[in-house]
DNA sequence: CGATTCAGTCTACAAGTGTTGACTGAACGG
DNA sequence: CCGTTCAGTCAACACTTGTAGACTGAATCG
């Protein structure tokens, strides 16, 4: 083994700085949205260069789709009261912690059409899952309703910060989660 | 008078121009957010001269400060209920016509920090205002969960155009009136 | 070992940006 | 009527951006 022990294999080390571009990458389109994040910013925060940037991902554009990928929540069946359950837990963990790739897609949402198409297809596949087990005739509206407020809540909470709304997750349930119930079953 | 009819006085002119500009303006931040709208696109639309934009408006974001100032809604005040009332009103206000200086700001708010702090101000002000009307200890949170799901619903439907909420203003008063009376009263 | 691949660095370019200043002609005021 | 003001136009600037390509040296492989 010639190799000293800082040094690592050719593969490790792109993997590496990979993952080193690509957590830099969230972070900062999270912070500060598309347009005001450079490849350049990215590369720094990285401890690499911008030509290795586009190397390794092609563009700017693609950096973003692979950066800022909405984790899709879980599937959504049961009864009414097991779905508002499942919805309430989903919001606790969108609460809870800051997913720097949604936060990424949520801010871009709006000033890059390509993020706002994932956002608006995340949030509508979900919203059909929950209404097909609603009751009502207003099944869909009532389910889209939950996604507004769930998306109002997660914008004030992680990216507005209004006041208010820095109480913990539980007592944000405890306040919310009745009203979600409401909105599932119809009452 | 050898003034032609197709001509104005100079002040006459000015107004109209800088009122062209400023239509133009908020059409185009609010549609594109603001590093995406170029105040050369703005003159174009305006049938002027980015220039002109300039000696007129000084600069790029005092333009967009004039552009896309939050119209701040009636004061609140009453019993609990009364409250309810009004908040649901002015959300009907909100989901009827698309204001578009309103739409620049939320659009601009996430990658344009003067833009957030705009929207967190309006927010702040009015989330104050009502906390101070509802009883319960948990007033503040309440009204939080207000603000974020009038927030919520109003970028679903004009900014992510959410399947489900292009129902017609009364439907979805019809839903979400319920909600928010029950988190004024606190019930 | 010798040839090749490839991570990483540096420089440069073409396009687009906000912004400035000079210029033109018509409206204005005395 | 003449000098001044000012709306509007045009061309250029300084700068930043994404992106491409040449280059270097170490890891890889037969």
């Amino acid at each position: 083994m010639r190799r000293l022990k800082l040094m690592a294999t050719r593969v490790e080390q792109r993997q590496r700085t990979e993952a080193r571009i690509l957590t830099a990458a969230r972070r900062l389109f999270g912070e500060h949205g598309f347009d005001r994040t450079t490849i350049r910013a990215i590369a720094t925060e990285a401890g690499s260069d911008p030509g290795l940037v586009m190397r390794y991902f092609g563009s700017k554009e693609k950096l973003f789709a692979q950066a800022a990928a909405i984790p899709a929540d879980g599937p959504i069946e049961g009864s009414p009261k097991q779905i508002a359950q499942q919805l309430t837990a989903a919001l606790t963990d969108k609460l809870a912690d800051e997913p720097a790739a949604a936060l990424a897609a949520l801010r871009a949402m709006f000033s890059y059409p390509e993020a706002a198409e994932e956002v608006r297809a995340a949030m509508t596949s979900q919203q059909r899952q929950v209404a097909a087990h609603l009751p009502g005739d207003d099944a869909v509206l009532r389910s889209g309703v939950i996604g507004a407020l769930t998306l109002g809540l997660v914008i004030s909470r992680h990216l507005v910060r209004l006041d208010g709304l820095d109480a913990s997750p539980e007592e944000l349930i405890a306040v919310v989660g009745p009203l979600i119930e409401e909105l599932t079953t119809g009452a």
